[in-house]
DNA sequence: CTCGGTTATGACACCGATGTCATGACACCG
DNA sequence: CGGTGTCATGACATCGGTGTCATAACCGAG
């Protein structure tokens, strides 16, 4: 492979000079210039970042650490969005900074991630974001304070600069909708219970139907997944849930999921108790999961889980991180819209208006 | 960020004799080398890639070429399994080589791949993976021929070394374990016939046919998809394709989709036509796209498109490149198993065996 | 004509590893 | 005891860029 060296040889100049072609910082005589242009593409030659990052010190590199790509495939049990699609989103945002980004993948086990950090270490990253798959609290192992670090959707307790989704914002924006959509009657067979998200949804949930000046009653919230269940014993747990909340004496008319995979789980239940959607039942989910909600018929109303976002946030927060801003002193919570689908009825308002009844949304 | 100087300086010894202790190239006196350790892990020190890339010329890396991450997400009109499991598999492969993974998204746009090429050969990547994302043929630009490619999903016309699922083959099994439950007309509903895999797995279809004594029947035979095609038309022409083949006058007791998502579809389509899977029609898929062929009720029967092994397939290839072996002179095929799901019937065979009358596949 | 300032270029050192060669201390053998 | 080989270690150059400083050519003002 060509060098500088050559390069300045073959264009009768010093490397310096080639330097300084190269980067454009020092005026070079239009001449010499087309000379040593002409003989860095006769030779092919393209400058080593090695070489630049042990003058520079600056590797122009990000490291990312995440279990998407591996994971990915063995995510059927699993809960929810793919966080591949936070992956997506920092390397969205990456490609216009001019870094390089350089990929890790724990393949699922968390106990490689030193490893990882390390070789990152010798790469000499600027920069590195953890993403994990779902929101949670991590412990990641120290790193030399001269390589900054992002959390993504997850938070540590060591103040670490995070971006977590607004997951209460997203629930409550979702029941929010239900509501206006006329529903009084609200279930909402949420994820496991330990989880934060959860919570927050909870949280959301009741938010909205306080606003609302609706009662909350426990009966309708029902946890239908533990964490990592196999498939049986999901579709079982969703089953009784499910049964649960539609014999109770006053049944909801909308039930809302802990996730799209959950509702798809459902619309299979519940047409086999006869049910039609949406005229008898209406569904929601959480995180649009697109080639859930756009492919089921009818599609799924579902709040966003803006995993994308939360990529290009965090990304765009290390970046400032690198620049020598301050860090924000608590999480960037991202919050996403509610995808209205075809899951969810408009139903007559008894009593106010009578021009509605019967209209169907849309 | 401590250098190989001050630990040496820190242990009292020459950086070569630090060097020695991280390399184990020559006896290092047991006393020496404890101090060099501590002074290693009292300081925190990692060795700089960059520094060793200049003196050795190797850098370690391996280039990825994929539009695998940002694809993902718009993928829903797409046709197949997401080439994700290719970039899995690479992964997983490299792992254990000790090479580092340098992963470059094109973000679906094809000409960008030059400068991912470029921002590689900075890099002095040893080697480039480059992932299509179905099997296809390709036409990269030039690269220095210091630096191995090989294809993984695709191939060129220069002979470059490269790694294609083995279509023909994964049909032909498909159709014979189809032929084996005791059907005799299969419909083959497949992708755009400009395709390569739909011209491999046609072949590989009537190889099972003509294998088993059955005629071919060109009216069972019918593209249901075109390339890149909006949701509604997808939905169209795969409604319309299933109907001309289940008006025939001798109608298919088994239908095969070009991949799992056009099954997927099919399965709503074929139950408003009031028909009962798998009692009154059989379904097969391909890709065996674990999301879909899992969670469908019933599971689905498909071909496994080996993705994850096209990736460790590709990944080895490239491994034994480095090491100096010689390229092979055709492209590698990649075979994949038939999963059995319970969309397929096994039918009463008419004369031979009156004791499996009624038998339902498991 | 001379001087200060700009333009264009090159010499040289340095970033952090490691290969090469040299050196000193021993041990062993004849 | 001297020669030879092994062990343990260090001095130095080198990989390919770029920052610093020096230098030469040139220009216009006084």
């Amino acid at each position: 492979m060509a060098t500088i060296y050559d390069v300045a040889k073959a264009a009768g100049v010093s490397p310096k000079t080639v330097s300084r072609v190269l980067n454009g910082d020092a005026p070079v005589k239009k001449e010499t210039l087309d000379r040593v242009q002409q003989a860095i593409s006769q030779l092919g030659y393209v400058p080593s970042s090695a070489a630049r990052t042990m003058r520079s010190n600056k590797s122009g590199l990000i490291g990312l650490i995440t279990g998407a790509i591996s994971m990915n495939a063995n995510a059927i049990d699993t809960s929810g969005l793919p966080d591949l699609f936070i992956v997506q989103g920092i390397q969205k945002a990456i490609e216009s900074s001019g870094k390089t980004l350089l990929i890790a993948d724990t393949g699922g086990k968390t106990e490689r991630v030193p490893d990882l950090i390390r070789t990152f270490e010798e790469h000499r990253v600027e920069g590195i974001i953890y993403v994990a798959d779902f929101h949670q609290q991590v412990s990641l192992p120290r790193i030399g304070s001269d390589i900054k670090l992002v959390l993504a959707n997850c938070y540590d307790d060591r103040a670490t600069p995070s971006v977590l989704p607004h997951d209460r914002q997203g629930q409550y924006a979702l029941v929010r909708s239900l509501i206006a959509k006329g529903h009084r009657r609200i279930a909402y067979l949420s994820l496991s219970p330990n989880l934060d998200a959860t919570r927050e949804r909870t949280a959301g949930y009741r938010e909205a139907l306080t606003e609302a000046g609706l009662a909350f009653d426990p009966e309708l919230v029902v946890p239908a997944e533990i964490e990592s269940p196999d498939r049986e014993t999901a579709v079982q747990l969703l089953w009784d849930a499910i049964d649960r909340v539609l014999t109770l004496p006053e049944p909801p008319t909308v039930i809302c999921f802990g996730n799209d995979r959950m509702a798809m789980r459902a619309y299979g239940i519940l047409r086999s108790r006869g049910l039609n959607l949406p005229g008898d039942i209406s569904v929601a989910g959480y995180d649009n999961y697109r080639l859930i909600t756009e492919t089921l018929y009818p599609t799924l109303t579902s709040a966003e889980l803006p995993y994308a976002a939360i990529g290009i946030r965090a990304t765009q927060l290390l970046l400032k991180l690198l620049d020598g801003e301050a860090p924000p002193d608590k999480p960037i919570l991202v919050s996403g819209p509610v995808t209205p689908g075809g899951s969810v009825r408009e139903l007559p308002r008894p009593i106010t208006k009578l021009s509605t009844v019967g209209r169907k949304s849309t």
